[in-house]
This record gives C-alpha cells, sequence and structure tokens, in this order.
DNA sequence: TATAAAAAATGATAAAGGTCAGACTTGAAG
DNA sequence: CTTCAAGTCTGACCTTTATCATTTTTTATA
C-alpha cells in the first residue's frame, strides 16, 4: 500500500527546470504544492493498472518504473521506462480516456499525485506549459512509430541490442560502468518482444564476444559502437 | 507535383463538425480559410517524406493515405491510416521535431494546408481547441500501444485478421460489401508486419475458410466473429 | 545460515515464418 | 489490342525463434 512521506515541495524540487513544470510562475508552483499528494511505492508495487481511470497525473520524484501493457495471452508487454522527472498517466488524463499501460515500480519509487483539476487549471492559465504538455504527447508518438517499426522489421538480436544501448540512455550507469537499473532476463524479454530463453542465450553471446559483461543482474556495455551496428541505431 | 485546385471552405466544410476543428469559433474559421492552401495529390503521390520538415499540418478533404516509416533495409512500414478529416503532419508541428512519417496517398487525394502560425494562433485563442489537439494526440499513443503489444505478442495470422477488421472499421465498404480501400499484398503485409508471401498464403486460406471473399484487390469480410476470435480482438 | 522459491542457464526439438525461384495474372500505357 | 511491368500466387527450402524439459544458480526470508 501507498505510504505517506515527508512531503517534497514542487517550489524547490530539482526536477523541476528539465521537466514541463518549468514553464509554469511560481502561483502556479504554489497550487501544484497545495493540492498535491505524495506516495512511497515499494519495489514492485504496481502504482495503477491498464482499464483503470485515475484522477491526475504522477509526477516521479525518485525511483524507476516500467511501462506495460498485458497481451491477449496475460503476457506483459513493456512500452516505455519512467524515472525520476517523469510525468506517467498523462495520456490517460489529457484523452480522458482509461488507462492503456499500467505501471510498476522497478524499485522504491517515490512520486507526487496531482489531480486532474489543478493540471487542467494550469493548462488553462499557462500557454507554454500547455504547449510543453503537447510537445511532449507529440514526441512520444514519434517514439512509439520508431518501437513499431523496429519489432515489425528488426530481428531479435538487432531489437535486443538496441535496448540494451536504450537502457544506457535512459538509466545511465553507475560507479562501475554497469547499467544503472536492474531488470530479469524476462523483463528485458517483455522490452524486446521475445522469449525469455532467447535474451538469456543472446546476451551470453554478446558477452562471449566481448560486447557486454555479466554479472548477475548487472550489465556492463563495452563496445557501445559494436551493439549500434548490430542493433541498426543510426541517431 | 501539387495541383491547385477549387478551394473547399472551411466554413462549410462537411468534416469540419466531426474534428478538432468543431471547436472553432466562426472568426476563427475564416482566418483559416484566409490563409489555407489546398492541393490535389494524384494516386500514389508522396505528399509529405520522413525527416524532412512541415511548415503546417495537412487536413484531408477528400482520399486516402497511407502514413508509414522506412526501416533500416528500406522496408516501409505502415503506422496507420487516414482518410477524409483527418489530420496528418500535426505530430511534427506540434514537437517542433522533424517528421516521423511519411505520408503517400493510395488514391487521388485533395487536403488542405494549413500554415503552423495559424495554427498556433487558433491553440493558442482557443482553449478548447487546444484540449482537443492534446485528447487526439494522447488518443494517438494509446493506439501505438495497441500496435506494439500485437507486433510484439501476436503471430502473423492473428495480426492480419486483425488488420482486416481494421481496414474495415477505419474505411468502412463500398455497395458491394468489400472493404473501401484497394491495398497491394505488399503493403497489407508493411501494415502487419511480415513477407508479402505469408499475407498472400493466409489470405487465400481465409478465403477457404469461408472467412472472406477475394477477388483482385478487392476484399469482402464474410465473417467478422470469426475473424474477431482468430485475431483475439476484444473492442 | 538453512531452505524454499525465483531466476538463469542450457540443450533438444518443433513450429512459425522468411527467402528464393519460377509461373501465372492483371492492368496500365502506347 | 498489344505489350510490358507490376503484382499475385505456389512450392521448396532454410533460418530464426519459440517451446519444453531439466539443471544450476541466485535471492529472499524464516
Amino acid at each position: 500500500m501507498k505510504k505517506k512521506f515527508e512531503m517534497p515541495s514542487c517550489s524547490n524540487c530539482d526536477h523541476r527546470s528539465k521537466s514541463i513544470f518549468s514553464q509554469l510562475k511560481p502561483e502556479e508552483i504554489e497550487s501544484l504544492d497545495d493540492s498535491k499528494g505524495c506516495n512511497v511505492f515499494k519495489k514492485g508495487q504496481i502504482v495503477f493498472q491498464e482499464g483503470n481511470r485515475l484522477s491526475g497525473i504522477f509526477c516521479i520524484f525518485k525511483g524507476k518504473l516500467k511501462m506495460y501493457k498485458t497481451g491477449p495471452e496475460g503476457k506483459e508487454q513493456i512500452i516505455r521506462f519512467a524515472k525520476e522527472g517523469d510525468i506517467i498517466g498523462y495520456r490517460a488524463a489529457l484523452s480522458d480516456e482509461p488507462l492503456s499501460v499500467s505501471a510498476a515500480t522497478l524499485e522504491e519509487t517515490s512520486a507526487c499525485f496531482i489531480p486532474k483539476r489543478v493540471l487542467f487549471e494550469a493548462l488553462a492559465s499557462n500557454q507554454k506549459f500547455s504547449f510543453k504538455m503537447m510537445e511532449m504527447a507529440c514526441h512520444e508518438i514519434g517514439e512509439a512509430n520508431k518501437i513499431i517499426t523496429n519489432l515489425a522489421q528488426k530481428s531479435v538480436r538487432e531489437r535486443l541490442a538496441e535496448v540494451l544501448l536504450i537502457l544506457q540512455t535512459t538509466f545511465g550507469e553507475d560507479e562501475d560502468g554497469n547499467l544503472d537499473v536492474k531488470l530479469t532476463r524476462e523483463e528485458i524479454s517483455s522490452v524486446v518482444g521475445t522469449a525469455t530463453e532467447s535474451v538469456i542465450r543472446l546476451l551470453s553471446e554478446f558477452k562471449k564476444d566481448q560486447l557486454i559483461e555479466l554479472n548477475g543482474k548487472k550489465i556492463h556495455i563495452l563496445e557501445h559502437r559494436k551493439l549500434a551496428e548490430i542493433g541498426n541505431v543510426y541517431d
């Protein structure tokens, strides 16, 4: 269940400057602070579930999450990840549709909840904020288009190589150079869109070819360029 | 190349009431009419291309288009279709990014071009319009999420069955009950994400099982329900 | 730290779907 | 109407990837 925790203040939140909220004026930020709620979610906890309705959006203060859909056979398909500074649940809020994905934490996560009402007030009163929001949504469509093309046209091997690089970009690396996120092989397979065994086999292959180092769930990317070649990644 | 044609007026455009422009006030619609351009595109013509920049959006007056990305091996991946009343190119306009997809006509198509400037003026002056736009973008994200999950988890057979139903929903049927859109087998395969030969084989299988009738490019859906079962489609 | 449960690894096998080659059909353009 | 190119169809074959069974390792927790 949700635990309340010492509430971070939006006014001096480090994430604000890099997020869509950078557009808000001081009085609008205060209004966020006044009405928001904050929660801590334990590792593995479900924050919200596909098909349900949510009365606001979450702003991740700290932690990491997977956003996924459940396929016809009940298999989870990870669509994207979220981390500190990200906003989740906004698609459902802005389209007034049920949630199209579920969100579950990959580690202990704290997140602020901003009620729809406050969000819409800000959108109405602040045009720049509204444009930023639109920009974010449209950017996400572009990302989804890429994923669609990759799933349809790339091999499992190519996709895995690309996913490793995406994880690097999204989560960065820890002091030891390992990807700063811990996923099971099954979760990786659910991003790539393949069987768990295939991910295991291909990871050991990449390891054998000295492209990565493996240590339990720790993954260290050694040959960024070669993985990009394998994955046909041109950015 | 583009041909000019008798310019349709937004004021009495039949599509307006069903589109995001339903939110505009008479004076805003006039401003659209004043600044828009209109073009006719022949069958098979490319309207815009992935990677380029577009200085506005297109509003389809008549006709049908495919929106597609080009994959690593140069293969086209159809992401979605557009038809009369639809707006295309808005993702790039609103995110200020290059186009993430190309658009090509499937038949002669006429479309109005609305310059970015006018679009942004309308977004700024009319909040309801702005929300509608946001709603549209967010809806598209949800659709993309479904496609991702289907590509990752469904078999080619399932996906083809579903695509046939999507074509029915999107384009409807002509007097004879055939899908009101003409696609090559190659184009169908590029929606499904498979080889052309696989589409051909599966279509004849569906025909043998009396689920559809085939007549050249004409496809007649006989057993909607059974196709929905095969495709694991629950709406 | 003992023990169970979850996750990872590996091999054998099977199925799905891609590729290639060739024949046939259709439709557009001269 | 003829001709040619594009599109469709079919069969054979091969590659990729999924599935299943089993063992080993890791992790969490009593």
